[in-house]
DNA sequence: CAAATAGTGTCTCTAAGACAATATCAC
DNA sequence: GTGATATTGTCTTAGAGACACTATTTG
């Protein structure tokens, strides 16, 4: 035991060389989009927060937020961290969708990155500005397969239009990564990485993962339904929706009010 | 442009403190059990790859094969290195299933590990000894939930049992990580990783991902549907089994020959 | 024939999908 | 009543699970 703490003391990590570790968050919301009428319902769009960066490397650019990992953290501390430094607010979610360690992924030097995906509810997120970020907007996001083969990458907030050409690569195991043909204005692999998350978000959505994450506590069947459609871009029969979901909710015995139509019952997790 | 390459030449990340990062692997293969009736098919048990630890600290302790991330390398390529240096053999498949970060779990220092699952066909394995193992073995796997809520994993090698024991600790989106309460001499938080492992490979067992793996390139029914069971420790009714595979694999037009009983076709996986 | 595995047929039950019908509010 | 959403009912079909049955080889 004597022995072991010799050891231990005498041990050095100095000798190897080391990579940088950091955490990007891939962090999606819904968006409300402004309704023609006034007695629909509120339609939604997914989008995610992009940060301008206002340094080299890729000046300019759009990049995910995120940081390096300190010591005395994990990976996912990290990434609540960064994602409060810009938010303000904690994610009602956070899943790490794997390591990005390709050797020349950052032009800086040997960085990879845990990314993740992230969750935030309705309520409106507050901002803050980083410190080597000068803006930090919200995207609408359209992912979508192409008859070629190949998928588009489509990022907009107002005047803004990232777009990103991406090819599916099924390596086994249901895994699905991607190869960026054209980053777009996107920074380092960054698309790549929000490829992969909207993969993963969307087979969560499929088995009603995370789809309340984008919800207030209590809720309506329909706004339920509206998050799921939204997330996969997809309709489904609401008199099936219903049924699937039965067992994962319960009655809060409140209703919605003056909607202009008939009331919905509100609903919580079970 | 010219901006960019100045600050790239002189960015330097040596400002910040590093993690040492790592790949370790569960290696899985099935071990034919003898059996007692000659005329009866082959009996199997799941297997996973240990090794004992020659040096400090855990001298002595069983752990997983794995290694430190190179520089040039993917952490998929330093998993793949690392194996093939203790098996000489590539497995026949690779999946990443997280990192673990704990910043004490290694009383070396910062070491942080992406874990992965590999499997490894049914063709005997040739093994070598690394440069810090005295030994590396394949040790039977029985992983059960007590009555008690808690999980026990018993990993046997001859004369040899180690014994662990673990709580469950559901993390929404269905992921579930474990927590060691006794490590018995498993190296560092290896419990934990196995446990992950073994989850991670019994989800996929049940979609029939990664079991035709654990065969070779021609199999029978029978084969692949005991790799399921004993994968996932159940027994599953050889018709609705044949129906559920009936489209992942295709006839060859070979069949088996003189093991005692009826001869049966062999398919290869489509 | 006995022992063992290989392979098929079919019944029931559940869940998913499609579609129709009714209910309730604001105006 | 009209327009909008909320909610329920039910028909059909696909698939899972259970179980019984037949087929083929070695010894």
């Amino acid at each position: 035991m004597q022995d072991e703490k010799q050891f231990l003391q005498d041990y050095s990590l100095s000798d190897y060389e080391r990579p940088s570790v950091t955490a990007d968050i891939v962090a999606f919301k819904l968006r409300r989009r402004d309704s023609e009428n006034y007695r629909q319902n509120v339609q939604t769009r997914l989008s995610l927060l992009l940060i301008r960066r206002g340094g080299h490397p890729f000046k300019g650019c759009w990049a995910l937020p995120g940081g390096f990992l300190n010591p005395g953290e994990t990976i996912e501390q990290c990434a609540l961290r960064e994602l409060e430094e810009e938010t303000a607010v904690k994610p009602a979610s956070l899943m790490s969708i794997g390591l990005f360690s390709e050797p020349n992924r950052d032009p800086r030097g040997w960085i990879i990155s845990n990314a993740f995906v992230s969750v935030f509810g309705s309520e409106e997120v507050a901002q803050r500005s980083g410190d080597d970020a000068s803006d930090a907007q919200w995207f609408d996001v359209d992912f979508t397969l192409e008859p070629d083969g190949g998928y588009v990458l489509s990022l907009r907030h107002e005047d803004t239009c990232i777009r990103a050409l991406l090819s599916e690569e099924k390596s086994r195991f249901g895994m699905t990564s991607f190869t960026v043909r054209d980053s777009g204005t996107l920074a380092f692999d960054h698309a790549k990485i929000i490829a992969a998350a909207l993969t993963a978000l969307r087979g969560c959505a499929k088995d009603f993962e995370m789809i309340f994450d984008f919800l207030p506590e209590k809720f309506t069947l329909s706004e339920l339904q509206n998050v799921q459609e939204t997330i996969m871009n997809i309709s489904v029969l609401t008199a099936n929706f219903r049924r699937k979901v039965a067992n994962l909710v319960e009655e809060t015995g409140e209703y919605t009010q003056g909607a202009g139509h008939r009331p919905a019952k509100l609903y919580r997790r079970r």
